[in-house]
RNA sequence: CGCGGGGUAGAGCAGCUUGGAAGCUCGUCAGGCUCAUAACCUGAAGGUCGGCGGUUCAAAUCCGCCCCCCGCAA
């Protein structure tokens, strides 16, 4: 049944390939649609999104339009193929309304937040900065503005404490796939009415820049330690000692006076801790420039020397 | 030719500038002290110093080429 259906999938980075993977064993998948080949690296080496490799591998149709808007060719290359139906995840570029009224079942996008909550580019990541306790998955019909498309089902995801926005985004990203194919069939037999978003509800999430993973230490533990799982991997959360740059990876915070002033590097349970606003942030993995990571246990076997400093 | 850090014992590092016996903090093993110990003391094992080649009486150290890891940038 299923079968069928004649789809076009638009997608880009990891997150959407546990949904294509899916797509390509229960319906009929006749093209996809990914961002151009990029440069990646130190090498700067031009490689494929990871939608592209899953779909070459496949040997399913790709193309990838520098731009959509007003690009006639490609717009009418989607219109030949006649597709029955659109699903996009994480796509990483506006869809045009020309494209998103061309099939009979609509375009379809599957979001990584309990919309109208959270709409934007950064979802997942500004759900665990902001130290929520679930989020989730909502699979919407997509109309001209980003994220505020008619609601077709939703599911929630608990956020433990010890989770990265990489963890989050693993488990999200399975589930996406998994909950779209659950709810597809009835979508198709139209036995679920999408439901508008409450826009007075709505928040927005920012795109993430680099800068924002650098710590201030003049705050909460608590808060230090949200913004490290929230750009892990990507920023990272990180801090200057000397002039070497530190990536902190896996942390705890401790509500305990530190008694020095913010910033200062010490041992505590053999490991490194930074003193904070009224609290100790324990670094239990981190990464100094040029080096992999390492225990800061083991960091300090052959580095003492770097207790006792200031981190900015 | 984008910029930069690094590869030395199981782990983390020093030694390289100025060539001359392989060292430090841990871990491991054995023994000692102790009511006891993750503490302390004594001893031991464990290294092709990333690889290949060159210079030299002598190379971890100087020179050349290559491999691998990582940070920035994008």
């Amino acid at each position: 049944m299923l079968k069928d259906i004649k789809t076009i999938f638009f997608g880009t980075p990891d997150f959407a390939v546990p949904t294509l993977n899916m797509l390509l064993k229960e319906t009929n998948i006749i093209a996809v649609i990914t961002q151009p080949d990029k440069k990646v690296g130190r090498k700067q080496i031009i490689l494929p999104s990871p939608i592209k490799k899953v779909t070459v591998k496949n040997n399913i149709k790709i193309l990838q339009p520098q731009k959509i808007k007003d690009n006639k060719d490609f717009i009418n290359q989607i219109k030949d193929l006649n597709p029955d139906i659109i699903i996009v995840a994480a796509y990483g570029k506006i869809i045009p309304k020309e494209i998103l009224d061309l099939p009979k079942y609509g375009c379809i996008n599957i979001h990584a937040s309990l919309l109208p909550k959270y709409r934007g580019a950064s979802p997942i990541q500004t759900a665990i900065f902001n130290g929520e306790k679930e989020t989730g998955i909502t699979i919407m019909v997509m109309n001209e503005k980003m994220d505020e498309g008619d609601i077709i089902a939703q599911i929630s995801e608990k956020i433990y404490n010890y989770d990265t926005s990489e963890s989050l985004h693993n488990r999200l990203s399975k589930i996406g796939a998994k909950f779209l194919l659950k709810i597809l069939p009835d979508y198709i037999n139209k036995k679920i009415t999408p439901r508008p978003q409450d826009n007075k509800l709505a928040t927005y999430t920012k795109i993430i820049q680099k800068e924002d993973g650098k710590i201030n230490w003049q705050q909460d533990a608590n808060k230090i330690l949200r913004q490290i799982n929230a750009f892990t991997p990507w920023p990272s959360a990180y801090t200057f000692i000397g002039q070497k740059r530190f990536k902190i990876i896996q942390a705890e915070a401790i509500n305990q006076n530190p008694k020095r002033q913010e910033g200062t590097t010490f041992i505590y349970e053999n490991k490194i801790a930074i003193a904070c606003q009224n609290s100790i942030l324990l670094i239990k993995k981190w990464q100094p420039e040029g080096k992999k990571e390492i225990l800061t246990t083991d960091y300090l076997f052959g580095n003492k020397n770097i207790i006792n400093k200031i981190a900015i």
